[in-house]
DNA sequence: CGCCTTTGACCGGCGC
DNA sequence: GCGCCGGTCAAAGGCG
């Protein structure tokens, strides 16, 4: 679970040595922004949930053109749909994408994103979001039993955030099985194209001629989608991970319903494990967050990089001197890789 | 042995 | 009706 993949070169993404770099560049579409010139105690989640700002236009400006197959967008049912995440206090909600958020209702009724632009705005069905996956009650079986109507389909809340990262799977305390992988449409560089010539080429490669696969193989974007299910019964959620088109080195982690149970992670350490916020240099705190993300530690929440369309309003606030306040922070922290 | 990834097949919605 | 496409299934195999 760690992102890690038997696909030869897929995870070798170079590796950017300062994290806090892309910090200073302004994410995708996120105009108005700026860390560098925002109030030394306003963090991006404060700019999102801030009086002065309009998240609608954070989530546009997340959204990608429709004519690009690629980036998804913010998704969300809507202000409608979009349930009071935590609203009783105890509804555990996936990290960062509570559909309480503002920004949620600001995140537009669109579906998984602009990949996806023929899918009808749908309602969600509880009674199948609650219910157990395989044997009687799989699929299959409900296909056969309920087919849906035309244009139905189970939905739930969505939220979508983009990280800068060298991993695909950024750990966020849940555990997930990856149920599935698509090679998104319009790739001009199809990865496994490229892996069958490089691999004519280099049938035995080692060394330096697998670091120069490695890099040849990274230079030629192919644009996979993976699909992800919360390994909890019961719970339906759902992620999709893909890389940005525009910028293969940020991740898009599109989220789907709400978990029915706590993290995992978080119930095992209390809580008590936050990330500490001590200031250190910049490149002392960049090399810690490369561990965060390198080690599977819910790198995504920690990952200053990751530039959140919508903020649990009441998660802990961190200040962090160099750069503002870190917001996303969630503890579940301690838990290392899943397996592998 | 259990959990997970991989991957080809399959399904359903949609546009033409 | 047909083809395209996104999403899902499930068998096979890998890993610790």
């Amino acid at each position: 679970m760690s992102g890690e993949s038997s696909e030869p070169y897929r995870h070798d993404f170079p590796f950017h040595d300062d994290l806090f770099s892309v910090f200073s560049q302004k994410p995708h579409g996120l105009q108005g922004f700026d860390p560098q010139t925002a109030p030394p105690f306003m963090s991006f989640g404060d700019y999102l949930h801030g009086s002065t700002t309009d998240c609608s236009l954070v989530a546009q400006g997340l959204d990608a053109p429709r004519s690009q197959p690629c980036d998804p967008v913010v998704g969300g049912d809507g202000g409608e749909n979009a349930p009071a995440g935590g609203a009783d206090g105890m509804t555990p909600v996936t990290p960062n994408f509570s559909a309480s958020s503002s920004s949620t209702e600001a995140a537009g009724d669109e579906d998984w994103g602009p990949c996806k632009v023929d899918q009808p705005k749908q309602e969600v069905q509880e009674e199948e979001k609650h219910a157990p996956r395989g044997g009687e009650g799989s699929d299959k079986a409900k296909k056969a039993n309920k087919p849906r109507k035309k244009g139905e389909r189970q939905r739930g809340p969505r939220f979508a955030f983009m990280t800068k990262s060298e991993v695909d799977h950024l750990e966020d305390g849940y555990r997930w099985r990856k149920y599935g992988q698509k090679a998104v449409k319009n790739s001009p560089y199809p990865r496994r194209v490229i892996y069958l010539i490089l691999h004519l080429l280099f049938p035995f490669p080692s060394g330096m001629h697998r670091r120069i696969l490695s890099v040849l193989a990274n230079l030629c974007i192919d644009h996979l989608r993976s699909y992800y299910r919360c390994t909890a019964q019961k719970c339906n959620v759902k992620k999709r991970v893909e890389r940005s088109c525009q910028d293969p080195t940020t991740v898009i982690t599109t989220y789907e319903g709400q978990h029915t149970h706590h993290s995992p992670a978080s119930l095992r350490g209390g809580g008590a494990h936050m990330l500490s916020p001590s200031p250190t240099t910049n490149l002392r705190r960049s090399v810690l967050l490369q561990q965060v993300s390198r080690g599977s530690s819910s790198a995504g929440y920690t990952n200053p990089n990751t530039y959140h369309a919508g903020l649990p309003p009441l998660l802990p606030q961190i200040h962090v001197p160099d750069h503002g306040l870190l917001q996303d922070i969630v503890p579940s922290f301690t838990h290392g890789n899943q397996r592998r």
